[in-house]
DNA sequence: CTCGGTGCAAAGCTTTTGCATCCGC
DNA sequence: GCGGATGCAAAAGCTTTGCACCGAG
């Protein structure tokens, strides 16, 4: 990924025309939870990241960070996980490739694939029940076979 | 349908094993919430099955009820959805064909469907990454195309 | 200046846990 | 009778809400 900078100035402007749109305020909090969660790699959490913001000694609530994830999730910047039965995972969903994932069932682990073919999937069964199907979630548990495998080490 | 009674009777043979193998006790409780599920239609949570016992007045707890839930799935008698963002869905799994969900975002109503082609690419998805992929959880969203579909109006 | 957004803390909801009692084995 | 399982209620964990203050437009 070279265009780094690029990148998150185009997410801020998505994100600037969404606020514009729905008329509601360009607030500096809602931009720099939009920047932290682009400057992270891989799948977090609403504490995790409200940590991360404390680290860095912003000061945002946790009700502002909820509020501003889902803003994000419905402009389509983040999107949203429910892996687990309780804490909500989320990940940036911008300039990056479609992809699903595959959960390891002994440490938790989530992988990332991609598999075209679930977009067909989407195709039939929406034409088949009148759905106009606008995004889907598909989750593999399974575990790695792998003998020496890092996964079997680590336990969450 | 025309072998209830059988199903339920299988169903409990199933859970018997399965609780001695584990030498867990075959309490009363336990048989109650299998045959309260296996007499339902459709997906419920914690709170409707607890109730729904409640009703019948069956003495139960909210801890034994999720205590028995926990050991149905184990035993692949129950399968547990996470479709909402807190209350988990479940529904029963033995006798019933293996099929994945689709849910309007509309109302939130949970459509039933089945897709073969999810099996291959379990298996392509499995083999390249070098995971035994047990199980999956495939959900779509979209909403209702049909100008006078019922979603429309009910709305969660 | 307005009123939407924020921080903080309290409340809400689902799920888990502690403990005394109960009962399957 | 022993020890696992239950009922009840309290506690825990994530998310939402109420309210006074702040600051974007």
């Amino acid at each position: 990924m070279v265009q780094t900078a690029t990148l998150i100035d185009e997410v801020k402007k998505i994100f600037t025309a969404f606020l514009e749109k729905k008329n509601l305020r360009k607030t500096p909090e809602r931009f720099a939870i939009l920047e932290e969660i682009y400057s992270k790699q891989g799948h977090f959490d609403v504490e995790s990241l409200y940590v991360s913001m404390k680290e860095k000694n912003y000061r945002v609530s946790r009700a502002t960070v909820y509020n501003s994830l889902d803003l994000l999730v419905e402009c389509d910047l983040v999107t949203k996980h429910q892996f687990g039965q309780n804490q909500a995972q989320y990940e940036k969903a911008y300039g990056y490739r479609q992809h699903d994932h595959l959960i390891c069932t002994d440490c938790n682990k989530v992988v990332e694939f991609c598999d075209p073919r679930i977009q067909n999937i989407q195709n039939t069964v929406g034409k088949l029940l009148d759905f106009e199907v606008i995004h889907h979630s598909l989750i593999l548990y399974g575990n790695c076979i792998k003998p020496d495998c890092e996964n079997k080490k680590e336990s969450k």
